[in-house]
DNA sequence: TTATGAGCCTAAAACGTTTTCGAAATTAGA
DNA sequence: TCTAATTTCGAAAACGTTTTAGGCTCATAA
């Protein structure tokens, strides 16, 4: 069934069918009841292939994960999902594994095949962004989230890493915490650098001393590194009280060391983690936390680029913007 | 830079430079060679939507998944990705969120955008399948996994569920559990029923009575159901000493409970679940179950995918397959 | 010399829409 | 009645590919 079909069954031009299906004006009331019966009891749609080719909008954006088996990613999904969903827009999703050539490679394919607009967490390998502008140079929108490169322009959807850490680590001094061990992300992406500084200016506002070896990298971010990092800490009689950690996983880690050592958590020594992912609070203890909203988060990435597409099929001139979305503290039996 | 523009540039026509990119044969080596060479140097990818209107070929895929926050729908979609990535295609991801309309919706959607195949898996209010026929009809490669419905003819993915609770159910009888709960999914889907039948069936063949009363549904399958179901036996004064729960979280809600009443776990009651979530391995104790390899059956749907497409287009008949993924015992504290 | 065939190339149709521009038909205004 | 304005319609181009069907050149064989 297509538009010709239609027009030679009703004696009408295609010209006809395809205004009424796109709602302009200039068509009598009585044609365009005629066709929208015919059309509703055939059930025929329009093959978005061809509108696609003409009207250069494919109604597919792109989504690129890092990671697919990480709750908060997940989340975003879920959000970008969500918000795609109410728009009409389809979502192809890819995972770049933390790999930067996977990366590049999904952005190309993603080009060719001419989605609408692309939406990047950048992987933890990459440094060169010249990648992104080619998404731009392309006239394709670029949305930013999560890890993101200052460099480029494009509107990003971010959380306030630093505040976040520093409300996590106010939280531990709050509790009379005072040797907080830190255990931090790998050292380049900028939201361990950012987590970290988060951490570092909460000890320094509260007047306590910064113990650089109490900083500690888990660059994998799984619970092995936790355990092992604890372990190295006790063993070289490295005191501390309390546990900063830049993942829910890595924080599970630490949990199991501290129980495996009888250490009373938290009087002894408190634990907070990132993320809070789903098992953070079904462990015992179960896991003080960060929340990042992902699935708001997710949601607010695909609203920016309808405003964007919108303003750009308006002719306005686009305005790139940055949304710091706001993370909460979850206060469970570790702290 | 189109086709055209790539031909006038190089004083050929359009069709040589299509036949080049298309590996025909009736090209000069040549011409082949300077064709090549302007397209690498201009960085020229043909226009997919013009190829795919031509050729009704969009080489993409449409994943329907009715949850993206369960760790074995998550896993699927990392195995459809990692395959269809091999394959050069792209995966547009939805969920039906378990609704009927909107896995509806979504089967439309995906039909009008032209893909070239539907993984599904049905959501729990799915009864009526008249909208899968729609995709048959549609002369679109339908690819049924995990929740199925037999009476479409379709190729199919799934694990054995019968088979898995009942190893599952076997293995608590050998650790000696004679009164074994069965905290069970939904009345009506196949797979809550299955797993149903391999609990009973096991216990049968070891001679062991089955006792309506130890059989409880958990619908939502979250933790919550499983603290309250034991709860609820408990304050009814009936006994237990084993739990097979149709999942991984209702298993934690079951834990929780037993960790309240000081009951220890294995030797008064053990427990096993159903999917190897990750957490599953991080609670303490943690978490015996059976390992669903998400991963594998993402692979093996795509895979099954990309052989129907083969035979389609080479002209033979296509044979539709019904593959059965083994599933294993994770044996872990919890039993 | 004339067929035959191989090798290389191209014109043009087709895929199914959207949209511009102008024509025809109808109505209104005088 | 005649002109002007308005409403309704359709022809045709365009989007960028793929592929059919055939044309031309040159070499080889009869």
């Amino acid at each position: 069934m297509t538009l010709k079909r239609i027009s030679e069954a009703l004696g009408v031009s295609i010209t006809t069918v395809s205004k009424v299906l796109n709602n302009y004006g200039d068509v009598s009331d009585s044609t365009r009841q005629r066709v929208l019966d015919y059309v509703k009891k055939t059930g025929f749609t329009p093959n978005s292939i061809a509108a696609s080719l003409r009207t250069k909008e494919s109604k597919i954006v792109g989504l690129i994960l890092p990671n697919v088996n990480h709750y908060f990613f997940n989340s975003i999904l879920q959000g970008v999902l969500n918000s795609a969903e109410k728009a009409g827009y389809l979502v192809v999703v890819l995972t770049s594994k933390e790999s930067y050539e996977l990366e590049k490679k999904h952005i190309e394919r993603l080009l060719n095949q001419k989605v609408d607009g692309i939406f990047i967490s950048l992987s933890e390998e990459t440094y060169n962004t010249q990648h992104l502008n080619s998404i731009i140079d392309s006239n394709v929108i670029l949305i930013q989230y999560d890890k993101i490169s200052k460099l480029i322009d494009s509107s990003k959807v971010v959380i306030d890493d630093r505040q976040a850490a520093y409300l996590a680590t106010q939280h531990l001094i709050d509790k009379g915490k005072k040797r907080i061990v830190h255990l931090r992300g790998p050292l380049i992406p900028q939201v361990a650098i950012d987590r970290f500084l988060g951490y570092k200016s909460a000890l320094e506002d509260s007047g306590i001393p910064f113990d650089r070896s109490l900083v500690l990298t888990c660059p994998h971010g799984d619970d092995e590194e936790g355990f092992d990092q604890l372990k190295s800490l006790h063993e070289k009689n490295i005191s501390f009280d309390g546990v900063f950690a830049h993942a829910d996983l890595v924080a599970v880690g630490a949990l199991r060391y501290l129980k495996r050592k009888k250490i009373k958590i938290p009087q002894e020594v408190a634990v907070i983690g990132f993320s809070n992912w789903m098992l953070s609070e079904k462990i015992t203890p179960s896991l003080s936390t960060v929340d990042q909203p992902g699935i708001l988060m997710g949601e607010q990435i695909f609203e920016q680029f309808a405003r964007e597409r919108l303003q750009k099929v308006s002719g306005n001139p686009v305005q790139y913007k940055t949304k710091i979305i706001p993370t909460n503290l979850v206060v469970r039996e570790s702290s």
